[in-house]
DNA sequence: ACTTCGACCTGTTGGC
DNA sequence: TGCCAACAGGTCGAAG
């Protein structure tokens, strides 16, 4: 479910109720997730202050005294601040408890929460990701000297956390629309000129999208269960058989990496 | 070193 | 209307 912006919504959200907030109580309904929630998190964290709430990749972390919590929305997750009086529904899976309740919702359990007791970079599934897309190190030379001869799409490329993080199936299609490319040119063989407008194109799209609260296509909320309005203003993803909004050439849909892509025949060359 | 692909899990959707 | 296959926002880790 989530990319970049959707997770960052979410934490916009939790963090005035979470920061300098003591954690009271965790409270765990289900330890299988992606991996299993660590038993002894509980003991870890409770009794601790929340110092920040940040994010990296799509990646939330709380940082405490002597660790963080990290946690992972994977495709399906969500974050919702509740009450002792909100009833507990199905997917809820963990509870962090201050003076109200933070709840993880996640139904396809392809998310995790994770304890880092030092430096979150060290971390084994962190320390390994690209930079930040929105940062000034992210730029057309980075991208340029990381794709010289990559054979990959340069969407598999874009996607690929090792080279740029958060840019997920659907940014990935609005960004190459954006900038003109061919989803299915590869990714090596791509002019700096070219990879100037992606670059811009993929900054452009996440702050869009983060300013819309992200994008809602079928049950992404936010903290209090409100949709993301970027969805509205999306230019391919999803709009196989309407009319390219520059052009009117129809926009086509076809599988890669067994993900489905939108794109112009027209504009995007 | 790079690329592809299966796996994880549940809910929803669309076609017959 | 009902059933079932296909698909969905992520990404690790194995295999080629």
């Amino acid at each position: 479910m989530p990319e970049l912006p959707e997770v960052e919504t979410s934490r916009r959200g939790i963090e005035p109720y979470l920061l300098n907030k003591t954690i009271k109580k965790i409270e765990i309904r289900q330890h299988k997730l992606r991996w299993p929630i660590p038993k002894n998190l509980p003991t870890l964290a409770e009794g601790q202050k929340v110092r920040g709430v940040y994010r990296r990749a799509k990646y939330i972390y709380l940082k405490l005294d002597s660790g963080n919590i990290i946690i992972h929305l994977g495709m399906s997750g969500s974050l919702r601040i509740c009450t002792s009086k909100t009833p507990i529904e199905k997917h809820d899976h963990i509870d962090i408890c201050v003076s109200n309740k933070k709840i993880l919702r996640d139904p396809r359990k392809f998310g995790c929460v994770l304890w880092q007791a030092d430096d979150i970079n060290n971390h084994k599934l962190i320390k390994s990701l690209g930079p930040e897309p929105l940062d000034d190190i992210f730029t057309a030379e980075y991208l340029h000297t990381k794709a010289h001869k990559r054979q990959c799409s340069i969407k598999a490329f874009i996607m690929n956390s090792h080279i740029v993080v958060g840019v997920g199936n659907i940014y990935a299609s609005e960004a190459l629309f954006r900038s003109g490319i061919n989803p299915k040119r590869k990714a090596g063989n791509i002019s700096l000129s070219r990879l100037v407008k992606l670059v811009n194109a993929i900054k452009l799209t996440l702050k869009l999208a983060i300013n819309e609260g992200g994008t809602t296509l079928r049950d992404f909320t936010g903290i209090s269960g409100q949709p993301g309005y970027f969805a509205q203003k999306l230019l391919v993803y999803g709009r196989n058989g309407e009319k390219c909004t520059q052009c009117n050439e129809t926009i086509k849909q076809f599988t890669q990496q067994a993900r489905s892509t939108y794109y112009c025949t027209q504009c995007q060359k």
